[in-house]
RNA sequence: GAGCCGGUAGCUCAGUCGGUAGAGCAUUCGACUUUUAAUCGAAUGGUCGAGGGUUCGAGUCCCUCCCGGCUCACCA
């Protein structure tokens, strides 16, 4: 009944996403054949979050990757999914992290259940219940398609119950699967189960006394006050330790398919024994690379380093990173802003080609194998592409020292009068995006070169006679007949060297735009401007 | 110690079912021009880390090795 076996190979698409489906696909079908009365459940796709920190580009890239494996499920079986978002959210509050308000409440709360830790923003009933917040503005942002789900409320509302019961019965053999791959002292005090306080709420990690399968309790000693608890696992009164978390939540939840980093790569392995040994199926899975920053590292919260989704949306439209994620996820990249412009450049390649695609064959294999198909949601068409690339738009950012969009629009519109930012969206939200990029990596590395006695004369009188033509509607040949004028009165020879000298002083660079054109769309009082602080801070040097 | 990934042009990388090695940038030359420029054309540049195997044919598949990077072994 596997689709593997009825699907000619050559049909499938050849993009990691359908490789994935196929794993996904012979995942289901398996455990539909394997149960006793057929499961025919949908799909079921997980991915995780930790709710100490607001989510990152880490957790897009994985809610990104996860939801193209369930686009290419679709296209490929037609069967129903699910993506679920699970919120870790009643994990301990390890340490403070050091981006928040009231750090120092906090510090009393280390130890406690994130959903019971107070929200130091003060918007929400708890710290989990803010990041949580946060979390699904993210993804909402892309417009992903998914459910949330609260690790404290899949607990406190009994949903893991016959699960957490279920552990019990078997809990000396998670034991023996868990143990031998812990240190010594670690050992002595481990426990899959993990029993809230009774007082205090504080997740206990302590060794169990005694488990009764029977009563779904466990028996411990509080190491504080040796006082003896006797603590029932369901209910949301003990939780699981993370490897036997992640296997518990499989197991109950039936999870068809998690995709992990590979710095999981043990816990995965070993998840998966618990979740046998439970009586369940691991879910398929990729192992995706972690990104290096621009010097090779892995990329942290903590240390800050590499490119936050933010950041990159400064510079580029949410397109473009989510063809970084889909480019080879089982390699590490690079994730620096230096990756940005060919990133960008490779989804604009990708998004023209789809239009074609999508006019030849609409469900055809070219089209579903396209990067763009995936990141557009299938929603392929004219107004995801731009006629002008990306790359092309700094160049001519730089050339025109353009610091606002409208002079790069100038030059664009003198280019093709046909095109507008009404009529192409996806160029008008580049044209934003290289301005940013151009102000903050191009611009700063120009280097200003300082004027000559003569040139520096000359450059006073050109903004003398500038300011006379203000008032005037600008006209790019009487400007240019103007900077030509006042080059020949101070004898430049030849006057190309003129031009040259504006170029260097003015731009920074060694070529550049016509300068009666430049001056009619950059503006006359701001080249004055311009000149004005090339004057001054040559005298600062 | 265990595991993952990589090594292709000066740089960054792509290379689909095994079929004459590609792109961008950089460099050089040319076209366009009131000076310059978004652009276009061309040239230069490779022992595909090394060795062996399979094959009519290997950057691609298999084995061994070398080099580099990362991850895990405390927590999640």
């Amino acid at each position: 009944m596997s689709e593997s076996q009825t699907a000619p190979v050559s049909d499938l698409p050849r993009a990691w996403p359908f490789e994935e489906a196929r794993k996904l696909a012979d995942h289901v079908a398996q455990r539909d054949t394997a149960s006793a009365g057929g499961d025919a459940r949908p799909a079921l796709l997980e991915t995780g979050y930790g709710p100490s920190g607001l989510p990152h580009i880490g957790t897009f890239g994985e809610v990104a990757r996860t939801s193209w494996v369930r686009q290419a499920y679709t296209a490929l079986t037609g069967r129903p999914s699910r993506l679920l978002a699970f919120s870790d959210d009643m994990d301990a509050l390890r340490k403070v992290p050091d981006n928040v308000p009231q750090r120092e409440m906090l510090e009393k709360f280390i130890g406690q259940p994130l959903s019971r830790v107070p929200d130091p923003f003060g918007t929400h009933d708890s710290f989990a219940a803010h990041n949580n917040a946060r979390l699904r503005a993210f993804l909402d942002g892309f417009g992903f398609e998914y459910e949330f789900a609260s690790s404290t409320d899949y607990y406190t509302s009994g949903r893991f119950d016959a699960a957490l019961k279920r552990v019990l019965e078997v809990h000396d053999e998670i034991l023996a699967v868990i143990l031998p791959t812990l240190g010594p002292d670690r050992r002595a005090t481990y426990s899959p189960v993990l029993p809230l306080h009774p007082r205090t709420g504080e997740v206990m990690q302590v060794k169990m006394d005694a488990i009764d399968p029977v009563a779904g309790t466990v028996r411990w000693t509080d190491p504080a006050s040796g006082e003896v608890f006797e603590t029932p696992v369901t209910g949301g009164h003990a939780k699981m330790q993370w490897k036997a978390d992640w296997a518990m939540r499989w197991y109950a939840l039936g999870v068809d398919y998690e995709m992990s980093g590979k710095d999981l790569i043990d816990s995965v392995r070993l998840s998966g024994r618990i979740c046998k040994i439970l009586g369940g199926t691991a879910p398929a899975g990729l192992t995706y690379e972690l990104f290096l920053d621009d010097k090779g590292q892995k990329i942290s919260k903590s240390k800050g380093n590499g490119l936050s989704v933010e950041e990159w949306l400064r510079y580029a439209p949410p397109e473009s990173l989510g063809q970084f994620m889909f480019n080879q996820p089982q390699r590490a990249k690079r994730l620096y802003f230096d990756v940005i412009p060919k990133t960008a450049d490779d989804y604009l390649a990708h998004a023209e080609k789809a239009c074609t695609q999508q006019a030849q064959n609409p469900t055809g294999a070219e089209l579903r194998a396209n990067p763009a198909w995936f990141i557009l949601k299938g929603q392929v068409g004219p107004q995801a592409c731009s006629p002008v690339p990306f790359g092309m738009l700094l160049n001519l950012a730089s050339v025109a020292n353009a610091d606002t969009p409208e002079v790069l629009w100038g030059f664009i519109r003198r280019y093709d009068a046909a095109v507008s930012p009404e009529t192409h969206p996806m160029l008008a939200c580049l044209v934003k995006h290289a301005v940013a990029y151009y102000a903050d990596f191009v611009r700063p590395a120009k280097t200003f070169r300082a004027p000559t006695d003569m040139e520096r004369a000359a450059l006073a009188d050109l903004a003398e006679c500038l300011r006379g033509y203000e008032g005037d509607a600008p006209d790019a040949a009487a400007l240019q007949n103007l900077v030509f004028e006042v080059g020949k009165r101070h004898g430049f020879e030849p006057l190309r060297a003129w031009f040259g000298c504006l170029y260097e002083v003015l731009l920074g660079q060694k070529e550049g735009p016509r300068f009666g054109g430049f001056v009619a769309l950059y503006g006359v009082g701001e080249t004055i401007a311009l000149i004005d602080a090339a004057l001054l801070r040559d005298r600062q040097d």
